[in-house]
DNA sequence: GTCTATAGCGGGATAGAC
DNA sequence: GTCTATCCCGCTATAGAC
């Protein structure tokens, strides 16, 4: 199978975003796939290997999905719903959350190199989000006190927390988070 | 040792927050404390048996900071700001993040009983929090769009969010964070 | 309460055939 | 690329002496 890899990594991913990487195992992944752990590590040899690319993996998916929302969008806040409807959709999984958290949760026990591929993915995604609210900003659409990278910080930061809040309470504080981080970008000055 | 239960506990809250509880071993608490890991089953027979009284002592430390927190301080933003530098503690550890978050990224892989038991302490809060808002709210020193209760779970997880930011990238974003927070609660309406 | 010793299991990983 | 078989290790947990 020409995807093979990529079919592993997807099924690696679910897995990290439900359970976490460590108690991820080729076990599961042989259980899953219907190929044996051994083959698993013929594509991937070491846990680390399959680390790796899959915080690449999301990384560019993230990436992606990111561009194509600058594309399709315009307006600042069409982007920002577009973005909150994207962690809303982790959220509607009921057992999942944003890869970033799962992985941080574990930064102490992951190698550097994870560490480091998984810094630039944050980092990414706070400057896109930072990126549509200085527009939101210069264009008078959008007010919220402070600057405009605190305000990705925080949305940033909010938002995976609501997301590890919500798996464990359910959606409802997850729904307030969005409201209250919404609500706090429309108030006037 | 009378306190030698609440020794291990320590430890291993340590090790939950730098770590995670499934990177915690009894090997790990075998070696820091100085005892064999026989010895620590003794006190603690299961990791479940471990993990509940794990959740259990962070929830009554919680707690009792909070009570401490209420009965020191009158103001609403003297307890706010002294439930930051509770937080903001653990973030100066450069290693730990919250107990809460640790334990909800392993929200899927530890039993119900821990999951039961971590939803009470993070209700705790949480409403702890919307407290001192509605506090502050009706006295007319916080103005914040939305009600308390969505400002509270905002800034739950915003925190959350924040100390796991801070341990991967440094303690840049969790400053940000806090600074926002603040903002968010100071300006006109 | 503490120890040594050990069972039993699941994990990551490799060898070698097909 | 896939398989079976196997290795080695670390983990949770228990038995039984002191």
């Amino acid at each position: 199978m020409l995807d093979r890899k990529e079919q592993i990594l997807a099924v690696a991913g679910e897995l990290l975003q439900t359970r976490s990487f460590r108690a991820l195992s080729y076990q599961d992944l042989s259980d899953r796939i219907g190929i044996s752990k051994a083959s698993i590590h013929h594509h991937y040899p070491s846990k680390e290997d399959l680390g790796r690319a899959l915080v690449e993996r999301f990384r560019s998916h993230f990436t992606g999905s990111l561009e194509g929302i600058t594309q399709k969008y315009n307006r600042p806040w069409d982007r920002f719903e577009a973005y909150i409807a994207m962690i809303s959709e982790i959220m509607q999984s009921g057992t999942k959350i944003c890869p970033i958290g799962a992985l941080q949760a574990e930064h102490n026990v992951i190698s550097v190199e994870m560490q480091q591929e998984l810094g630039k993915l944050s980092r990414n995604i706070h400057s896109w989000i930072a990126e549509v609210l200085i527009d939101g900003k210069r264009q008078g659409t959008m007010n919220f006190a402070g600057t405009p990278e605190d305000q990705a910080a925080l949305i940033f930061a909010a938002l995976q927390g609501a997301l590890q809040n919500a798996r464990a309470e359910g959606p409802k504080q997850f729904t307030a988070v969005v409201r209250q981080l919404k609500a706090g970008m429309k108030r006037r000055a």
